[in-house]
DNA sequence: ACTAACGGGACACCCCGTTAGT
DNA sequence: ACTAACGGGGTGTCCCGTTAGT
C-alpha cells in the first residue's frame, strides 16, 4: 500500500495521467478525473492544492530523472559520450512514455507551467548540444534535434516497451547522428 | 486580396494561426482572436461558422497537399522511390510548419475534430510504410518512425525556413533509414 | 484555566475574534481559524457544532451585559439617569469593543443569526430613548442616536482602552445630549 | 434613458445597490443579482468586468463627494470652519446613505478593494483634524471622532431622508464638538 | 480529544454561439 | 458587413460539515 488505506492519492494520479494522455490538460475537467476516480471533485483538490498540482506530481519522477541525465552530461565519459547520451535518453524516453506524451501534448501550455525543477528549456538545449557532439555545425545541429525528436515521438507514440525497441531507436539515432556502431 | 475588401477573413486566420500555435487550440478564446484582429467577437462568428470551422480552414491547405503527396506514394517512382518522399515531406513540413506545430499542440484534440478530409492517421501509416520502402522488419519500421517524427519536431521547432534546414534534414533522415546517399 | 487541560477552546474563540474583526465573519474560513490556532479545522468543529456557534459564544458575554444594561433602562435613577446610561454604557462598548466592533461589521448578516438572547434591536431602540431622557421630539431623537452611534464607533475603531477615553466619550456624548455636566 | 434600450446595466447597479446593503457583499453572490435583476449571471459579466467592479461603480459618485469635499478640507473657509464642514459632511452622508451603509457594512473587506481613487483612510483622518478643527487634544480628536461616527451611523440607519433630519444632525454634531450655533 | 479523508453545494469567472439591430 | 447584448453551460476553487479511525 502506498499511502491511504483506499489509495486514492495514487488512483487520481493514475487516472490523471490516462485522461490526460488521451484529451490533453485542458481538455480534462476535474470533474472528469473525478467521475473516472469515483469520487467527488472536492477529494481532489483535498489532495491537491491545483489542478495543475496533479500534472506537476505526474511530472515529478520524470523531471528527477531528467535532472539526473542533465549532472551526467557534463561529465567526461571516456571513449563515445555521445552513444551513452543517447542511451540514456532512449531508456528514459521509453521508461516515461506516457508523461512524455502528456509533456507533448501540452507542450503550449507546459510553458506556463512551473513545476519548480531548474528549467526544461535548458535541459532541451543541452541536450541537443551532447547529441551533436559539441559542434555548432548547422548540419550536426539539425541532426541531434531530428535523432532526438525521433525518439521522443517514436517513443511516445508506441505500444511496445520491449528492450527490442530501445535498441532500434538507439541504433537509428546514431545512424542520424552519423556514428555507425561498429 | 482574396475576397473581402478589408479582409477581414484572412486577418481572421492569421491572428489564429498565430494565437493557436502560441496558445493551443483550446488555450486561445474567440475573444483573444477578436482582440488581435481589433474586431468583434461576434464578427468572427459571421465569417465562421465555428470556432473549430477557423481551425478546419486553416489545415484545408496542408491537408490539401498531404492528400496529393498520399497519392503519390502508391506510384513507382524509378530509381529510388524512398528518397523523393523524404525530400516531399521535408518540403512539405518546413511549408507548413506552423501548421504542423498546431496540429502537433493539440493532437490529443485533434482526435475529436473532423477536417472533412480522408483521415490523417491513415495517412501516417502509409508514410511510415513509405519511408521503411516497404520493409515490415520492427528496425526499419522504428527507423521510419524516427526519421518522420523527427523531421515533424525539427521543422516545427526551428526558426530557419531555409533551403539549408530541408537538405540537412533530408540527409539526416536519409542516414536514419540507413540509405547513404552516394 | 477555564476547561480543557490544553485551552484549545478558548484559543480558538480568541483566534476567531481577532480573525472575524480582521476580515469579517464571512470573510474568514474555519481553516483559516484552525491554521491559526494550529489545530485541525475538524477539531473546530468538535468543540463547536458550528462556524455560528462560534460567533455566538463569542458574543455571549456582551450579550448577557447588554441584557444586564436593558434591566437598568427602566429603573428610575434618582438624579440623572441619562448620564448613568450614558456612562455604563461607555463601559460597555469600551471593555468589549472587539465584539462590538465584529457585530458592526457583520450588521448585515447579524440579522439572520439568532443568539437566542432578546432582541438587540428593541434594546437599541430602548438605549435611544434612555439617551433621548424619554423625549420623542426628532430633535431629541437624532442627538441620541448620534450620541449611541458615536461612542459605538469610536470604541471600536480606536485603539486606546484608557479609562481616559471612556472619560471623554462620556464628555462628548452628554454634549451632544444637550447637557453640560455642570 | 440612461444608456442601453433596457438599461440592464443600470438596473444591475440598483438591484445590487440593495443586495448589497441588505445582505453585505460578501453574503449577495452574483446570481442573487442576476435572479433580482431577472438576467442570467454572464450577463452581469458583459456589464462588469468583475463582481468588485458592480461595488466599485456603486461607489464611485460617493467618490467624486468625498474628493470633492477632501479638496475643501484645505482652503482657509474665512469665520467658521468647522461648521462647514460638518454641514458639508452631513449633506454627503444623507444623500448617499445607502452608499454609505454599504462601504459599512463591508467595512472589513473595503480595505482590500481599491477603488482607483485617492486613499479613503487618509480622508477619514483628514476629517477627523477637520472636525477637531486642527487641535491634537485627545479630548477633541474623540469628540471629532464622536461627532464624524455619530452622523455617518444615523444617515446610513434612517428612514428619513428629510432636510429636517440633517439640520437636527449639524445642530448635535456641532454640540458634540463643543461648539454652540450662537 | 483530535484528525485525515471525504462529499455536497456553492461561487466567481469564462467561453461559445445566437439574435436583434445598424 | 458588423456588433452590442445576452443566455446556457461549464470550470476551477472554496468552504462547511460529517464520519471513521486513532
Amino acid at each position: 500500500m502506498t499511502r491511504s488505506s483506499s489509495g486514492l492519492h495514487d488512483r487520481i494520479l493514475a487516472a490523471a495521467l490516462h485522461l490526460f494522455a488521451e484529451h490533453g490538460y485542458r481538455g480534462t475537467s476535474l470533474q472528469d478525473i473525478a467521475t473516472d476516480v469515483g469520487c467527488s471533485k472536492a477529494s481532489l483538490l483535498y489532495h491537491f492544492s491545483n489542478k495543475e498540482a496533479i500534472l506537476t506530481e505526474l511530472m515529478v519522477p520524470v523531471m528527477r530523472e531528467a535532472v539526473r541525465l542533465d549532472a551526467r552530461l557534463d561529465e567526461p565519459d571516456g571513449a563515445d559520450a555521445v552513444t551513452s547520451v543517447v542511451v540514456d535518453f532512449a531508456e528514459l524516453a521509453i521508461r516515461y512514455r506516457r508523461e512524455v506524451k502528456l509533456l507533448f501534448d501540452n507542450l503550449a501550455e507546459a510553458t506556463t507551467i512551473d513545476t519548480g525543477f531548474p528549467n526544461l528549456d535548458g535541459f532541451g538545449e543541452r541536450l541537443v548540444d551532447a547529441f551533436a557532439g559539441g559542434s555548432s555545425a548547422l548540419e550536426d545541429q539539425v541532426a541531434a534535434r531530428m535523432a532526438l525528436g525521433g525518439m521522443f515521438l517514436t517513443a511516445a507514440d508506441l505500444s511496445l516497451d520491449d528492450s527490442v525497441l530501445r535498441k532500434a531507436m538507439v541504433t537509428a539515432a546514431l545512424r542520424t547522428l552519423g556514428r555507425t556502431p561498429d
